[in-house]
DNA sequence: CCCCAATTGTAAACTACCCGACAAAACCAC
DNA sequence: GTGGTTTTGTCGGGTAGTTTACAATTGGGG
């Protein structure tokens, strides 16, 4: 039974849709699971071997600290993403880990060689991890290009909007999010301090086009933003 | 000849040590060729088919247009690098061109679709260039940590030992780099303006550290840049 | 060799944003 | 509730870097 659910755990990812039950079967011979809860540090760049993750449960944050011990956040990780040593190289000098942003968060994952064993096995999951792979590079690019030439309120407008279109729950116009960030959460995501996150979002909350709530955030009109 | 030329190009390509001669024939089939001469413009997201790119010689910059008509550098491809679609998504909406900096460009392409064919069937060549895509995303997440946590001055200095690490010529401590990017390219690869780009690079130059010039730079000592 | 275009040098005004500091408010555990 | 911690609000000074503007220099093509 508990088995079982492991599988439907993989099976449910679309990149493995194309797998076998046997095949995710091989996977998940040596897949772990973990649990955590809100503020919970998950370390990944441990001294384990390199793996792979994917998050089933909940939203976390991907956390790095630099040599002056600066915290910057990476990426945030939602259900249904993959996260860990994507790019499949196994020297993890990085000095990473996951800090867990709900409660009820369930991770499960695989190690890197046998992911690397199935790939190889299967050009097509192949095909798709590397357009997956693709696809994340492409994101980041993107993000670089704002970062370069647009100021701090284009990006947390778009970041918003971005979102809102992946988590918010749409009723006309009017958008929904559920709130697991702080202001300070989102200054990171967008590159710019907290005060200026702060300012700019009661700068929209005062031109009534968003309210910010630490456990919602409502979007009056998304096409007027 | 001339055929026998072209496989010799894409074997020449690390990527591509794992096939056999069959293999690149195949992806050889509709491979296109290109030559260029310094300050040529070559238009890569055409109305043509979604193609990826091999530099066999010269060097080029990815320049993109953004909507208000800005050029910013995306790219500095040398020899041996491959470039286009590599995201292998065909979605080409960005507004990108390839520019030569040097004399003597030759590039070889071959469609998107051809190379999606082969990784299908070459498991081990999709997982190398899963990796090496992979490779690129961890350079871009680099350049996106110093651009967010480090001032104008170490980018450049960052820039700097990079670029004599991958084209100098070393002789002791001095490395001498052949120059054929101008201050302004420069300054857009860090992400600052031009002025500042002068500034810092005669600073450096004044501090003895190295020397500039349009045609090659000298570093009189890279262990204390 | 000379001219023109591209590149490099320099200076001053301006500004978006950071940083430190502190207060108010919200949330959570007990 | 109550106390403490986290999060949010607000202010002003400081600055790295942009922008504008123009001069000086370089190099290549005719």
């Amino acid at each position: 039974m508990y088995e079982e659910l492991k599988y439907w755990y993989l099976r449910d990812h679309k990149l493995f849709w194309t797998l076998s039950m046997s095949q995710i079967k091989q996977l998940c011979i040596i897949t772990g699971f973990k649990k955590a809860k809100k503020g919970d540090i998950i370390y990944f760049s441990s001294s384990d071997l390199p793996r792979v993750f994917l998050l089933k449960k909940g939203n976390i944050k991907i956390v790095s600290v630099d040599e002056d011990g600066n915290e910057t956040i990476k990426d945030i990780i939602e259900k249904g993403d993959l996260f860990g040593e994507l790019e499949l190289d196994s020297d993890r000098n990085s000095n990473e880990y996951a800090k867990a942003l709900t409660d009820d968060i369930i991770i499960c994952s695989f190690l890197l060689s046998d992911f690397e064993d199935l790939l190889l096995r299967n050009p097509s999951l192949a095909l798709s991890y590397t357009k997956f792979v693709g696809l994340k590079l492409k994101r980041i690019k993107n993000n670089y290009a704002n970062l370069v030439s647009k100021d701090a309120k284009t990006r947390l407008l778009t970041f918003i909007k971005d979102w809102a279109e992946r988590d918010g729950k749409k009723d006309g116009n009017r958008v929904t999010i559920q709130n697991y960030l702080t202001q300070n959460d989102i200054a990171q995501i967008i590159c710019t301090s907290r005060q200026t996150a702060t300012l700019l979002l009661n700068e929209l909350e005062e031109n009534g086009l968003m309210h910010y709530g630490r456990k919602e955030i409502i979007i009056e009109d998304i096409s007027k933003l």
